[in-house]
RNA sequence: GCCCUUGUAGCUCAGUCGGUAGAGUGCAUCCUUGGUAAGGAUGAGGUCACCAGUUCAAUCCUGGUCAAGGGCUCCA
């Protein structure tokens, strides 16, 4: 029988590697991890051909199924490495995971950073002597005895959990692991890892099981891949929002005064108003009313909404004369309130309540993070209040909202529809409404989709949407929620065309989601470099020498004048160390004033990337400041500026 | 909460194999008036996170506490 590999037919050998060898010259073919047979399944190339095979693909390390082999092999050797320097040490599981892969180990002494130079060391000596990846079947009685034999208790466990009567175990060296593979040939093809961190793990995840100890790292088909990912890496800690934050003087944190709250700088304070301000005009702009709630309610409250009994363990709570309140970790209650304040006619629906309003909710301490996980945060919370038949319109202006400020920032973004989960409440004819409304929106809109089976909430189905910023990470941003449960538990209705009372559908939403939370991603997207239109300090006037102060005072005043963000620096330095300041801050205008600039009026224009567009005139510096401001807004149809 | 790492000047970090400490940067003052990424001098600034223990002596060793950072979702 013959079999196709990259489109020639070659006649099957006995193994995977002997057929694709007739196919590929000998320099391919040494460097493929493995092959994908006719129906998408990979195959070990030292495998059996497959009876009745008709095609081979190889798969070589570039390939993402490839370098996902190439870090579950790296796993075990570094699994074998720990266990020659460790004897004592069980292993438990290691798979690969999105950027690499770890091994958990049960062992008395937890690892250390300090451990890695040995274990990479040794795993080197394994990979240089290229030991080949062996497969074998067993009986999963002769497997629990086999792991028995060798003390791997936890191995044991995964064993008898197994369905199915046999099992497969991967040998290469001394070292066998039980493994469902495939693997690499040999462990020559791990050349390339790097051991990254190390970290507690429970066993299976569980914090009532015992604590192992995790050891981190990475692995990629060739070294200059793994050079490309570190350095990546340390691209992404340039990047990184906390010290971005400190050094552009936009927030700061005071652990000992306020843990996982943020102290807003003034230049950070700026940024975020601008934000806010942008945000609360585009709102009412397309039919929402600005609303607040109050930040504390009586706990009774909470009871009746169902937070108290779900979510209090998230919840602060005070007492005020002897009453207890809840302070507000969702704005919902209010806004439900706020509807309710008075007899609703089906032609005041659809009501659209906005609301910047700041929640808190006590995270544990462990899962703080800059401004990505604080406890007292702003949400872009909207509540909208509509009839059933208005549900799926109503979406699709959200829709429509969170595309067009995604295209503000140039983030692309990624959309999931979650449907009903097991334990959920609502009738199947309500999720059924719902559901189709917010596919039927997102199909509007155009949009590619993925469905979350049964991740909805356990009252109503939602869409999250997941950004990209521009070194390729996801975040969990906007959601939108459809929500049967709060207008039932505070018996809101509107009178519908019949004069009959009706209930409302309710959809929460939240674009930016957090505004602490949003801020710090776009700070590590632009790297610091705010875009003109919401960055601090639009342009910064340099003085060459002290005669030019006055002129570079005046030239302050009118681009303030012209609704410029400007700030000056007459301090008695040198140019270059100005011009480095301001480069550092990271300013996109740089205007100095020197003797001739003085005479002539006007400075010279530098920009954010160093190019240098000579001397302007007060005009036309405020008009460039200004198109600049103005540009993103180009494509969202939107248009703002703040002054 | 749990595991690993860390905690020294406003910031970034050295250091002391146990004898209470240093650099750069920032800040202040002075000199310097310099044309697009760092001019020079001087000075101020620290209960070495906190609490115990060992010791003649602890910032350093031991134990504990607090906080931060990396993880604790990826399942042979």
């Amino acid at each position: 029988m013959d079999v196709r590999v990259e489109g020639q037919m070659v006649e099957a050998g006995d193994s995977v590697a002997s057929t694709l060898r007739k196919a590929l010259s000998g320099k391919r073919f040494k460097a493929v991890v493995a092959a994908c047979g006719a129906s998408g399944e990979l195959l070990d190339l030292h495998a059996p051909l497959p009876a009745g095979c008709d095609a081979l693909t190889p798969v070589f390390g570039e390939d993402p199924r490839g370098l996902e082999l190439i870090r579950h092999s790296a796993a075990h050797v570094m699994a074998a490495a720990v266990k020659r320097l460790f004897p004592e040490a069980r292993v438990t599981i290691g798979p690969a995971i999105d950027n690499g892969f770890y091994y958990d180990f049960a062992v008395a002494r937890p690892f250390s950073s300090e451990d890695f130079p040995a274990i990479e060391a040794e795993m080197r000596r394994i990979v240089d002597a290229r030991q080949p990846f062996v497969r074998r079947e067993m009986g999963k009685a002769e497997a629990v005895e086999f792991f028995r034999a060798a003390g791997e208790s936890y191995k044991v466990e995964i064993v008898e959990g197994i369905e199915g009567d046999t099992v497969s175990l991967y040998t290469c060296g001394e070292f066998t692991d039980l493994c469902r593979g495939p693997h690499v040939p040999d462990t020559g093809f791990v050349r390339a890892s790097k051991l990254m961190s190390v970290a507690g793990a429970y066993w299976r995840g569980d914090e009532k099981n015992a604590m192992l100890s995790r050891i981190y790292g990475t692995a990629f088909a060739d070294e200059k891949a793994l050079g490309a990912y570190l350095q990546q890496l340390e691209e992404a800690r340039r990047r990184d929002h906390r010290k971005l934050g400190k050094d552009l003087r936009l927030f700061s944190f005071r652990e000992d005064v306020a843990p996982g709250m943020v102290f807003w700088l003034p230049k950070g304070m700026l940024v975020r108003t601008i934000l806010e301000d942008f945000w609360r005009r585009e709102h009412l702009r397309r039919g929402y009313e600005l609303v607040q709630g109050p930040q504390m309610l009586r706990v009774e409250t909470w009871m009746k909404s169902g937070h108290y009994d779900n979510y209090r363990d998230n919840m602060y709570f005070s007492s005020i004369d002897e009453d207890a309140y809840g302070i507000k970790p969702m704005n919902c209650i209010a806004h439900m309130l706020i509807f309710g304040n008075e007899l609703r006619s089906y032609r005041d629906l659809p009501q659209r309540y906005f609301e910047l309003g700041v929640v808190h909710r006590h995270e544990k301490s462990g899962v703080l993070h800059g401004l990505l996980r604080v406890r007292q945060f702003t949400q872009d919370d909207a509540h909208i209040l509509c009839m059933p038949e208005q549900l799926e319109e109503e979406i699709l202006g959200v829709i429509h909202l969170v595309r067009d400020l995604m295209g503000l920032f140039g983030f692309e973004y990624k959309v999931a529809v979650s449907t009903r989960p097991e334990q959920s409440i609502g009738t199947d004819e309500a999720w059924e409404m719902a559901t189709s409304a917010l596919v039927g929106a997102v199909e509007k809109a155009g949009l590619p989709y993925t469905v979350n089976k049964g991740d909805g909430a356990f009252y109503g189905p939602k869409i999250d949407v997941r950004l990209l910023d521009c070194i390729g990470r996801e975040w969990q941003c906007s959601t939108i929620q459809v929500d049967f449960t709060l207008p039932e538990r505070f018996d809101l209705a509107y009178i519908g065309q019949d004069g009959g009372r009706h209930r409302p559908v309710m959809v929460h939403r939240a674009i930016m989601g957090s505004l602490e939370r949003f801020i710090g991603i776009l700070v590590e997207h632009y790297a610091g470099a705010l875009p003109v239109w919401f960055a601090p300090e639009q342009a910064r006037v340099l003085t060459v020498t002290g005669a030019g102060d006055a002129a570079a005072q005046e030239l302050c005043a009118r681009l303030k004048d012209a609704g410029i963000r400007v700030a000056s620096d007459l301090r008695n330095e040198k140019l270059g160390f100005k011009v480095r300041e301001a480069q550092v801050a990271k300013v996109p205008y740089v205007l100095v004033v020197g003797e001739k600039e003085a005479q002539e009026g006007g400075a010279s224009v530098r920009l954010r990337s160093g190019e240098n567009l000579g001397l302007k005139s007060v005009t036309e510096i405020a008009g460039l400041v200004r198109a600049d401001a103005e540009e993103p807004f180009k494509q969202g149809g939107m248009c703002y500026s703040f002054s």
